[in-house]
DNA sequence: TACTTACGTAAGTATACGCTAACGTAAGGA
DNA sequence: TCCTTACGTTAGCGTATACTTACGTAAGTA
């Protein structure tokens, strides 16, 4: 999951993922979308991509098609749901208490 | 943004917003939770936390209390959001083309 | 004033990252 | 068989990151 946030927080490759999230694209495809990179450059991160499993590669002759896997986003989502209303919870949780409390003092 | 997103991808600085999310923290508090680095590493990521402005500082006597920016963390959230929703209406879209070209060849 | 506390910061190090250039290779065509 | 296409991979480079140790410093305390 760590290595799908840290893919996630460079830019060039949320652009590659959005680029192949509707859309099935062989990998010359996506590289021509970049002008101010290598074909290798983003071949790289295609393969962090692919480690962090957020896309899915298939062979099509001598072609790589990529696309995104949703299911690996959904997952990334929710991740990021539980950590943020965990935390909210804890908020939520804390304000309840200190109700309690002040309902005690005061009674 | 990306500062943020960055900053939020490193798993330590994720545990020190959840320490400061619903208590202010003094800086040597939050060090104190983490026994397998010192201070000035969680120093140096509350640093990070601050610049990404993910945490808000103040100065009490020689302390500093840290906690979390509520409104940033929204800001990321809300982001990510677009993110996800941007994809998913092009999903969305590209299958309602379809459909309507499939009528159209259809009729 | 001298000492302590609670911090940030600077210097140094090992490792990771993003990139380019060069190479290796499987698939297909002439 | 030789050439091209479409890739991944490797080596190397500069910069960033996460860390430690050492230092600097403002705020209190004796």
């Amino acid at each position: 999951m760590d290595t799908a946030l840290k893919a996630l927080a460079e830019p060039r490759r949320r652009e590659i993922l959005k680029l192949v999230w509707s859309e099935e694209r062989a990998a010359a495809e996506i590289a021509a979308s970049f002008s101010d990179v290598t074909r290798s450059a983003i071949s790289q991160h295609l393969g962090v991509l692919r480690e962090a499993e957020l896309v899915l590669e298939r062979r099509d002759g001598v072609r790589r098609i990529y696309k995104a896997n949703h299911k690996q986003m959904e997952r990334v989502r929710h991740f990021l749901e539980e950590y943020w209303t965990e935390s909210l919870d804890r908020l939520r949780d804390l304000a309840e208490t200190a109700e309690r409390e002040k309902e005690n003092t005061n009674g």
